[in-house]
DNA sequence: TTAGAAGGCTGAACACTGTTCAGAGATAAT
DNA sequence: ATTATCTCTGAACAGTGTTCAGCCTTCTAA
């Protein structure tokens, strides 16, 4: 009978709790501080019971990245949805940076982190990345379509564009790279600015994005000392 | 008689042994695989001895980055010097991208590690950054001067926005958030041509960067979700 | 009801890490 | 020749991730 399925939801309830505890540590003293024996202690059992869960210490960090997709993605959800398709944009991007700033450890473990082997090796593989990608880039489709963007602009290139752009602010703010006084959320937001501004004004751009569709390839060496 | 002398150039040679085998070690194997023990191996000396060269394994880091700002200006003093403004611009900051390639640990050591809080800490202290950071800023006044950028633009922060925007494509670069197959040289191209070209658009910008002399202040709360 | 199988958990250990410190050994000054 | 100075070492401490023999509970089968 149910015995089964008892142990089951008695096995997940320990894992969660290895994962919350870690998810703990993690986000109020930080990644460094995050130590087998801690999460141990926290959940009240032996180092050593960890490794029947997890079979190392990064797939905890691996199973926290998937969680900070989520939120991630939840939190550009809530953002999105301006009728208007530029204001939609911004405020996508610039949630984006927010959480950058709000869940601070979970953004650097995303999108900054090298320590997690697995997490950089199957980055590309995580769901919820590849479908936040593919709305943002429907949204900047509707930014074209709409005239508001050139119409020669390929959403993936303005959508990596964004991203990497974006990208700058939040970890010159994450690990404090900025002047103490220096405000990182302007700095941002001129970033933003900036950047959409820069693709409507239409320069030639370059880079060839993977399409989860059609195969990859580049352009011949460019051109680009010879400025516009 | 030079017997002091003799002692300090000895204690100096070793010294720079230190550097030297955590520069190795660093730059070929990378942050994390820089152990004393490693470096003790290295250069034939007990663990323990490196403590009365260096109070921390931190300040030998600290020390790499000091280099790590050095070889940067020189990367970068090396790729300026083209009579168009915006070129030179574009040569400045394509250099700084290519150094975060070129000298990837070294890069991240300095812009993107948390790891080390004397780093961060006094960050603002790199006699180097804050000269190149001069140094480029002259540049965009050149380019503002020559009527390539508009007049309103302020320097500091159109050197600020530059940097965050191109510190993006370098950190994704540089902490593998690409697919395999997409260019990274083709996306910074892209973020700096963007980027240069939204500059050049003269959208209104926020930040209030800390101006050496004058104190720092911000303005209000932005308005940005209103598209311009 | 009892013997056996299965699984979860622990304690101890291993190999590492940064760091400290008493003391050995060599060198220099008196 | 003796004392003082200084450098360097070996050993240790406290921490890390990880492994493994074995215990002990729980479930299964006779």
């Amino acid at each position: 009978m149910g015995i089964r399925e008892r142990h089951d939801r008695e096995k997940q309830a320990v894992r969660d709790g290895i994962l919350a505890a870690a998810r703990d540590l993690f986000v109020i003293e930080g990644y460094a501080q995050v130590s087998i024996r801690k999460i141990a202690e926290r959940i009240e059992y032996s180092p050593a019971a960890i490794y029947s869960y997890f079979p190392s210490k990064d797939d905890i960090f691996f199973a926290l990245a998937a969680e900070g997709f989520t939120r991630l993605d939840e939190t550009i959800q809530a953002a999105a949805g301006d009728p208007d398709p530029l204001t939609d944009l911004r405020n996508s991007w610039w949630a984006f940076y927010q959480f950058s700033k709000d869940q601070r450890e979970f953004f650097h473990l995303m999108f900054v982190d090298r320590s997690v082997p697995a997490i950089t090796a199957q980055w590309q593989g995580f769901d919820l990345l590849q479908q936040m990608l593919a709305h943002v880039a429907a949204r900047i489709q509707r930014a074209i379509d709409a005239g508001r963007l050139p119409a020669d602009l390929d959403p993936q290139v303005a959508l990596h564009v964004l991203w990497a752009a974006l990208t700058g602010p939040a970890v010159l703010g994450c690990t404090c790279r900025l002047a103490p006084g220096e405000d990182c959320d302007a700095l941002a937001r001129d970033v933003l600015t900036t950047t959409i501004a820069g693709l409507a004004a239409g320069a030639a751009l370059t880079f060839v994005p993977c399409h989860p569709q059609r195969p990859y390839s580049t352009f011949a060496s460019p051109t680009w000392s010879r400025v516009p």
